[in-house]
DNA sequence: GCATATTTGTCCGTATGTATA
DNA sequence: CTATACATACGGACAAATATG
């Protein structure tokens, strides 16, 4: 085609993970519609291959799709959020309610708070919030279901398309990293019913937070 | 284009529903490679068309895509019974703990197991299956979010999947009649951990059946 | 309220690379 | 190893619905 292509994956895929990070990234506005014909020659590639990457975006809860109308980048609403965070209540508690202290995502919630506070003495808020995202994966992983762990990386992508309205990424994520060394440690202890208390605190207070800011950010609906 | 074509819905979306319900029915068999002229054919649709349909039901699980091989209809494997019910156990039971009774939902699990009761006493063990698909589904609506409700749904889909290869739909789901009543009644009276670990041996229980029949049908992997 | 332009929905033909007989 | 079949991807076409003047 264009330049080079020596990759191995998918034209789909790669279509679809680079329009993901775009929208994630804040570049294509919530509301936004998406012009098939502008679009598929931004990406250079064919309008068909563009519209199965809207069926898999649309999937996702990324893109909203209006017969005849087009697609549209999704709009966070107060009620999305208040379903992202029943969604997390119900799987990051109960992940860490009923997990064991040997587990192999333990390790990789351990290296998420080290890369987070890492990232904060540098200053680098993207990085925290990024690691913050990985320690959150890593519990839900705890429960060992890779169609839970699936259904999480969706829902996290939509709350990633929420933040991405809200700036002050230090405000936004500085604040968790010790909660979440709190929770680590209680995993560490084996005291699981502690840690999943804590998840359910530091929810609710993240919660409040977003719900705050979006408020603040969009005053009419 | 062929017959009576009145639907407000869109061609998409109706072979996509068309399809899953021809999987899910056991029409398809596991395993088996889904050529894209052929159905397209079958279908009276493009290949394009067809195309984004296969993208839809790959993101559900029901399909399986491998690279310039095609899509085959999913197999389900111990693993994957294990894994769903994993999500099973997270989901309903945590919904029950945390419901309460005045809940629309439990009208519609009321509903579902009178229907069941029904559809029993007339031998219609289909309908046994699909009264009891629903109380699940009902349960999971206690937790008020459409993100899970929408997940449990994808989720029900594969395991009606996992349920088409064995027969004997009455061993399948008459015993559980009566433990979705004991549930429901519990539910009504506000004993919610009660009702909450009645869940959990229930889907204990089924999940043993299924994979000792699992087993029994297919000797080989 | 109407005529027009734009965009989506859907189909077809074709070229290319990959897997399999 | 060659040949065939098929998935992948492209571009053009037309009808229907929507948006625009």
């Amino acid at each position: 085609m264009s330049a080079a292509a020596i990759n191995t994956t998918s034209l789909i895929a790669r279509v679809a993970e680079d329009l993901r990070d775009r929208i994630i990234a804040g570049e294509l506005r919530p509301g936004e519609r998406l012009s098939e014909t502008a679009l598929a020659a931004s990406f250079d590639v064919s309008r068909n291959t563009l519209r199965e990457v809207f069926r898999l975006l649309t999937k996702d809860g990324l893109l909203r799709h209006e017969p005849h109308r087009g697609v549209f980048v999704s709009v966070p609403s107060a009620a999305s959020i208040l379903d992202i965070y029943r969604v997390r209540r119900m799987l990051e508690a109960q992940a860490l309610a009923r997990a064991y202290p040997g587990h192999p995502a333990v390790a990789r919630m351990r290296a998420a708070v080290e890369e987070a506070r890492a990232c904060r003495d540098e200053k680098d808020w993207q990085g925290v919030g990024s690691a913050n995202m990985r320690f959150h994966a890593a519990v839900v992983d705890l429960a060992d279901s890779q169609r839970l762990s699936g259904f999480y990386a969706q829902v996290a992508a939509e709350l990633r398309l929420c933040f991405g309205q809200l700036r002050d990424p230090e405000l936004l994520h500085a604040p968790y990293i010790e909660m979440n060394a709190a929770i680590l440690a209680d995993v560490e202890a084996g005291r699981m019913a502690q840690a999943s208390e804590g998840m359910e605190r530091y929810l609710q207070q993240s919660e409040r937070m977003i719900l705050a800011a979006l408020a603040r950010a969009t005053p009419n609906p």
